[in-house]
RNA sequence: GGGCGGGUGGCGAAGAGGCUAACGCUGUGGUCUGCAAAAUCACCAUUCACCGGUUCAAAUCCGGUCCCGCCCUCCA
C-alpha cells in the first residue's frame, strides 16, 4: 500500500509503527460557524482513508480535534453578544449533524482545546525549559531558530520565509517567523491562569499536544487540507519534535482545495457554500460521491452542474442495486455455489474488486477505484438482462456479485439510504389517489372510484365525499410501500385496458412529487427521484 | 520575490516510459417498450498546452516557452 507523503513529495510504501495498526490524526474545524463544502472535503477524504485502512485489515485509531478557543470564535461571540465557549459548543453540535449526514464515522476521540489547557501549559513550559520558547509580556513565542529542521514539511528555508514575511511583524519577536504559543488575555476573552499570567493557547500548540496525548509521540498518519502545510503543520512538527525529540509524524497527507471559478473556496474570500445549504438541495451521498470521484490531492472545482453530474452517475450505480433487488427471489434455493457461465461472471466481478483494491492501494485513488465500481455495475446489469429469474444459478451469481458490489460501495460510503419524512410522502401519494378517484367520479367511472375507496378503507383511511371533493381521515398513517403497490396494480389494470391517458397521468403526478415510475416487462418499479 | 502543484475528448476525470488513452456526464444510432424512463449494444481523442531533446518506444523522462491555481497572513 502506497501513500503520498508531503514530507518528501513521494509515494511511499505504508509501514506502520505497529503491524496492522494505524494511528491517525486529522485537523478538525474551528467551530464558529456551519462548515462549508471546503471543510467537508477532508472529512470525507479521510473518512474514506480510514474505512479503506480498516477494510484492508488495519485497526485504526482516529483522532480529530475541535478548535473551540480561537480569535474567530471570540470575535463572532462578541458580535452576537454570546459566550465564546458556548458558541463553539453550539457549532460543534451542528458540525456533527453535517458530518453524520455525510456518513462520516465518529473519531475515536474528539479532543477540544478548552479541555486540554493544563496539558498545553505544561507543554509550553517544557518548550521554554528546553530553550524553544520565550516569554514577552505575558505572550509566549516559539523560537523558530532553535529548531534546526524548521521548514522541512513545506520545503522552505527560514531565509525564504523572511524574504516574504513583511505582514504585521511584531517587533518584539526575536524572529519574524516566531509564532505564538500562548497569548496574554485581553478583556472579555476566555482565559486561563498560567505561569505567564492569564491567557489562552495559540492555534498550533493544541494539535501537537492533543495528538500526542491520544496517539503517542509518533503518529502514523496526520491529515488535513493543504493550506495547513504552512504554517500550521510545520509548526506542529516544530513543537512536537522539540518536546519529544522523536519524529512526530511518519506520513503527512494533504487534500487539495475546492475552488469556485478556479479560485479557492474560503471563508476570507467569501465564495464559500455552506454544506447545510447544499445538503438541502442534494442528497448527502451525492455530495460524498462528488467529493471522492476526484483524487483527493487534485483541486476540485465546484458548481451545481458538477453535483448534478454526480447525482446522475451515482443514480446509475444505485439503479443496479434496484434491478438486483427486483431480480432476487427468496423462493429459490441458493446452493451458494456457481458454475459455468455464472461462475465466470462472479470471477469477473471479483477481478474488478482486485482492480478496485489496486487503485485504492495506490495512494487511495478513489477516482480510479470508482471506475471499477462502474464496471461491476455495468456487468451486473448486463448479466441481469439475460438472466432467468427462476434459475438458481443465476440467482446465486447475482447474489454473490451484488455482495461484492455493496462491499466496495461501503468502503467508499456511497450507498447511503436517504432519511426521509415518511408521513409527508404518504400524504402526497394519498392526495394523488384522492384526485384520481375524484376524476373517476366526475367521469362516472364508479367502479374505479369505489375500488379506490374500498382499498383505502382497508388501510383504515376513510374517504368522505362532500360538495367540494373528498376529505381523507385516518387513524394510522399507511405505509408508502402499500400505497405504491396498490397504485401500481391499479395502473397496470388501466394499461391492460389501454387507458394510457390515465396511466400516464398517474406517472406524471407521481413524478411531480418526486417519485419515478418505470415500466418494465415484468411490471413497474418505483423509486424516489433523489435517492 | 521565494516555495508547491497543474494544463488529457463537448464537459468532468484516471493514466506517470511499451496493451485499442480507464471511468462518468453529454451527444448520435440500434434493441426493448403503448409512450416515457431504465437497462442494453454500438459509435464519439491517431492524440495528451507549445517547441526541442533522450529512447527501439514518451501523455508519461529531460530542457525551454506560454498559461492556470495554491502557500509564504486566519483558512480544510
Amino acid at each position: 500500500m502506497r501513500v503520498y507523503n508531503t514530507l518528501n513529495s513521494k509515494k511511499e510504501e505504508l509501514s506502520t509503527l505497529s503491524p496492522h495498526k494505524v494511528k491517525m490524526y486529522v485537523c478538525g474545524p474551528t467551530t464558529y460557524n456551519y462548515i462549508h463544502l471546503g471543510n467537508a472535503r477532508p472529512l470525507v477524504v479521510f473518512d474514506v482513508v480510514r474505512r479503506y485502512l480498516a477494510y484492508r485489515g488495519y485497526e485504526v485509531k482516529y483522532v480529530q480535534n475541535f478548535t473551540d478557543v480561537d480569535d474567530k470564535i471570540i470575535n463572532r461571540a462578541r458580535e452576537e453578544g454570546d459566550d465564546a465557549l458556548l458558541l463553539a459548543e453550539r457549532y460543534i453540535e451542528e458540525y456533527f449533524k453535517d458530518a453524520d449526514a455525510l456518513g462520516i464515522k465518529r473519531a475515536d476521540v474528539h479532543p477540544r482545546v478548552s479541555e486540554h489547557i493544563p496539558e498545553i501549559i505544561a507543554a509550553i513550559q517544557t518548550l521554554q525549559e528546553k530553550g524553544f520558547a520565550y516569554e514577552m509580556e505575558g505572550d509566549v513565542y516559539y523560537r523558530v531558530r532553535a529548531f534546526a529542521d524548521y521548514g522541512k514539511l513545506s520545503g522552505r528555508s527560514l531565509e525564504d520565509m523572511l524574504a516574504g514575511a513583511r505582514v504585521g511583524v511584531d517587533e518584539r519577536k526575536e524572529n519574524a517567523a516566531d509564532f505564538a504559543l500562548w497569548k496574554a488575555a485581553r478583556a472579555g476573552e476566555p482565559s486561563w491562569e498560567s505561569p505567564w499570567g492569564k491567557g489562552r493557547p495559540g492555534w498550533h500548540i493544541e494539535c501537537s499536544v492533543m495528538s500526542t496525548k491520544y496517539l503517542g509521540e509518533t503518529l502514523d498518519i496526520h491529515g488535513g487540507g493543504s493550506d495547513l502545510i504552512f504554517p500550521h503543520h510545520e509548526n506542529e512538527i516544530a513543537q512536537a519534535e522539540a518536546l519529544t525529540g522523536k519524529p512526530f509524524v511518519n506520513y503527512w497527507m494533504h487534500n487539495g482545495f475546492i475552488t469556485v471559478n478556479n479560485e479557492k473556496m474560503s471563508k476570507s474570500l467569501g465564495n464559500f457554500f455552506i454544506l447545510r445549504d447544499i445538503l438541502a438541495a442534494y442528497p448527502a451521498d451525492v455530495v460524498r460521491f462528488y467529493l471522492i470521484a476526484t483524487h483527493y490531492r487534485s483541486p476540485l472545482d465546484f458548481d451545481d452542474a458538477k453535483l448534478e453530474e454526480a447525482r446522475k452517475a451515482l443514480g446509475r450505480l444505485k439503479t443496479t442495486l434496484l434491478l438486483a433487488a427486483e431480480f432476487h427471489d427468496v423462493n429459490i434455493a441458493d446452493s451458494g455455489e456457481v458454475k459455468g457461465k455464472a461462475l465466470e461472471f462472479v470471477e469477473l466481478i471479483a477481478d474488478y474488486r482486485k482492480q478496485f483494491i489496486e487503485a485504492m492501494d495506490d495512494d487511495f485513488n478513489s477516482a480510479k477505484a470508482i471506475a471499477s465500481v462502474f464496471e461491476i455495475s455495468h456487468r451486473i446489469n448486463s448479466y441481469l438482462a439475460l438472466a432467468e429469474r427462476g434459475d438458481a444459478l443465476d440467482q446465486a451469481a447475482i447474489k454473490q456479485a451484488v455482495a461484492i458490489y455493496k462491499e466496495l460501495g461501503d468502503v467508499l460510503g456511497i450507498f447511503v439510504e436517504k432519511l426521509r419524512n415518511e408521513e409527508a410522502v404518504v400524504s402526497k401519494v394519498l392526495e394523488i389517489i384522492a384526485v384520481l378517484r375524484q376524476e373517476a367520479r366526475s367521469e362516472k367511472n364508479f367502479a374505479l372510484a369505489d375500488n379506490i375507496r374500498d382499498f383505502l378503507k382497508n388501510l383504515g383511511v376513510s374517504m368522505e365525499d362532500g360538495e367540494n371533493g373528498s376529505r381523507l381521515r385516518y387513524e394510522r398513517s399507511p405505509q408508502v410501500e402499500e400505497l405504491m403497490v396498490y397504485l401500481l396494480a391499479l395502473r397496470q389494470e388501466l394499461k391492460t385496458n389501454k387507458d394510457y391517458a390515465r396511466a400516464d397521468s398517474i406517472r406524471d403526478k407521481l413524478k411531480e412529487q418526486g417519485i419515478i415510475l418505470e415500466d418494465s416487462r415484468e411490471g413497474a418499479r418505483w423509486k424516489f427521484a433523489d435517492a
